[in-house]
DNA sequence: CGTCATACTTAGCAGGGAAGCC
DNA sequence: GGCTTCCCTGCTAAGTATGACG
């Protein structure tokens, strides 16, 4: 359907591809090649734990007791989150129950049978005290950590690859604790163990100054992998999942793979219309497999659902995406608040927000839903003959490249582009404003959001509270012209027209902090539950923000801090004003 | 051919510090 | 200059996607 022609040299583009291969022997490697040579220092490990003074004691059934080592830690686990909800759901004290009694003695484990006699108070008092003091260091004390701090960043933060020093993601490795899943997490509670040297696998070139492991240890495996990007990795004991060490978003391989996914949705846009009169055809195909292959194409290109690949039921929250929806997760309406077609949706998506809406789609889909419902119960599969697997495969197969997120990719990216282009604004706050609503515009087509500020509605109040002393101080200060200009009228006095002009300056600076925050609390109400901050830095291709900022002659630091500038460096470095997505 | 493992991106939240306010 | 507010950064969980394996 689509050629797999080069996506080199755009219009608005100062250089294509080649821009991140400055140099002569910075050329592209062959396929798979992630580096020729790779040199850091391992990953960092928490401190050991340092046992509880004398006069911090735990008691179970009231009397004191003096735990193991292991089975303290554990303990101490427990009692700094028991200012949090969590410890008192049931799932979660049974989970943790369970496992701190695999790390006590055999005696502690037969003394130790009912959390509910456990008393953590102490623990939980020393850990408050603790937090405080910390809270309470002078200046000085807190410049002497920090220090510390960047040292360990300096020796371990970086490493070298292919020439270049390159910032580490997150080199640290994960401390131990209890494991604290979103939503309703059937593992929530349980031991996150404390990760050995001799646990982790360091990947390096043969030819790099391997890493020393921590004194009196060695590592699990030292590879020399050149197809991956991982410096080193770990399997964390909870899910059985791999944790890796990887580079920071500036890095130059980061930045490399995230223009190459925004090239492959520019490269959606060309031939999207074509897929999309595709999957129309598709709604009307004789195989049920492609018919639902097409509804769920519909959903993830007008929605931006995620895929929804399969999960092992039981060992996460009950969560889905498009291709893992159930029937108990729409309901069909012929007929909504006037609309026809209208299908609800009311599932938990990734991290378990919900996602809910009201849709009218078209006729054909809504035909289809209908069937593929028929004589199915609320939990089961509302495409029972698709998956993530096989829809990826006929997307590929319509060009090079696609799969379902690119949708999402897309979707978000020229719907920002349209909306900048119909929020056209005078001053640089109103510009701002139109640039967020457009980014909001994006978050809500992607169902980000967060939890509500806690002081939201405190700091709302403040914030109005100000803008009506301001407007007070306007009108005053209108009067105050009026009066003036009354006076100096007719007269020739110098001084009473100077005193004309500063009254105006003043009703003219009032005017604009009014509306500064006005604008400000605009902005406020709008973004309450939506985070615009993942859009921005997943999904809006950040070309299309600097040549808007170019355009409009807004300050790039406006839009994007410090870290979104590292991360879109190159896109920074490459765009002008015309780029076009 | 389904299942599992692996690698990498996407996600929201907490805590701390810098900026803004009076 | 002290206080509050809010933004940034770090953290790590939770997704997507694909290839190996039996």
């Amino acid at each position: 359907m689509c050629s797999d022609d080069s996506f080199f040299s755009f219009k608005g583009e100062k250089r294509g591809r080649r821009a991140f291969y400055r140099g002569s022997q910075e050329e592209k490697y062959e396929d798979g090649i992630k580096w020729k040579f790779l040199e850091h220092k391992g990953p960092y490990f928490p401190p050991e734990y340092q046992t509880l003074p004398d006069d911090v004691k735990f008691y179970y059934n009231g009397k004191p007791v003096k735990l193991s080592l292991p089975a303290e830690e554990v303990a101490l686990f427990f009692a700094q989150m028991m200012d949090h909800e969590y410890t008192t759901k049931e799932v979660f004290r049974n989970n943790f129950f369970r496992d701190w009694r695999k790390e006590m003695t055999l005696e502690e484990r037969q003394l130790i049978m009912d959390l509910n006699k456990c008393d953590f108070g102490e623990l939980h008092a020393m850990h408050k005290q603790k937090v405080e003091a910390r809270k309470n260091l002078s200046k000085e004390e807190k410049l002497v950590n920090k220090e510390a701090n960047q040292k360990i960043v300096d020796e371990y933060g970086y490493c070298v690859l292919d020439h270049h020093r390159e910032r580490i993601g997150n080199f640290k490795i994960e401390p131990p604790g209890l494991f604290r899943g979103r939503g309703d997490h059937p593992k929530q509670g349980m031991l996150k163990k404390r990760i050995q040297p001799e646990d982790a696998i360091i990947n390096c070139s043969k030819d790099s100054r391997i890493p020393e492991p921590p004194a009196g240890h060695r590592w699990k495996e030292v590879r020399h992998d050149n197809t991956v990007t991982w410096l080193a990795s770990w399997t964390e004991n909870v899910q059985g999942s791999c944790k890796y060490v990887m580079l920071n978003a500036n890095s130059k391989l980061k930045g490399e793979k995230d223009w190459e996914k925004y090239e492959v949705a520019r490269k959606l846009k060309t031939c999207v219309d074509a897929i999309r009169a595709q999957y129309q055809e598709d709604l009307k195909s004789k195989q049920m497999g492609t018919r639902q292959r097409a509804v769920a194409l519909y959903f993830i290109d007008k929605l931006a659902l995620r895929a929804g690949n399969e999960k092992e039921e039981g060992e996460t929250a009950d969560t889905v995406g498009c291709c893992s929806l159930r029937v108990e997760h729409i309901t069909l309406h012929d007929t909504l608040d006037g609309q026809k077609c209208v299908v609800e949706f009311d599932f938990l998506g990734k991290d378990c927000i919900r996602y809910y809406n009201k849709v009218p789609v078209i006729k054909r889909v809504f035909k289809n839903l209908k069937l593929f419902m028929e004589n199915k119960q609320g939990g089961d599969d509302l495409f029972d003959r698709l998956n993530t697997q096989l829809l990826n495969k006929h997307l590929s197969s319509l060009m090079p490249g696609l799969t379902a997120k690119v949708f999402r990719t897309y979707n978000a990216s020229i719907t920002l582009q349209q909306q900048l282009k119909e929020l056209l604004k005078e001053n640089v706050a109103e510009k701002l404003l139109s640039y967020n609503r457009a980014n909001r515009a994006v978050a809500i087509l992607c169902n980000h959001q967060r939890a509500p500020p806690k002081t939201f509605e405190q700091s709302m109040a403040n914030l109005q509270a100000k803008i009506d002393s301001r407007k007070e101080q306007l009108d005053l200060a209108k009067k105050e012209l009026k009066q003036a200009k009354k006076e100096a009228k007719g007269s020739s006095d110098n001084k009473l027209l100077i005193v004309v002009e500063k009254k105006k300056k003043a009703v003219q600076r009032c005017e604009e902090q009014l509306l500064k925050m006005e604008v400000q609390a605009t902005d406020r109400e709008e973004n309450k539950q939506i985070a615009l901050s993942t859009s921005k830095l997943n999904y809006l291709d950040p070309r299309i923000s600097v040549a808007w900022c170019k355009n409009m002659e807004v300050q790039l630091d406006k839009i994007y801090n410090k870290t979104l500038r590292d991360k879109f460096a190159w896109a920074i470095d490459m765009t002008e004003h015309d780029f076009v997505f």
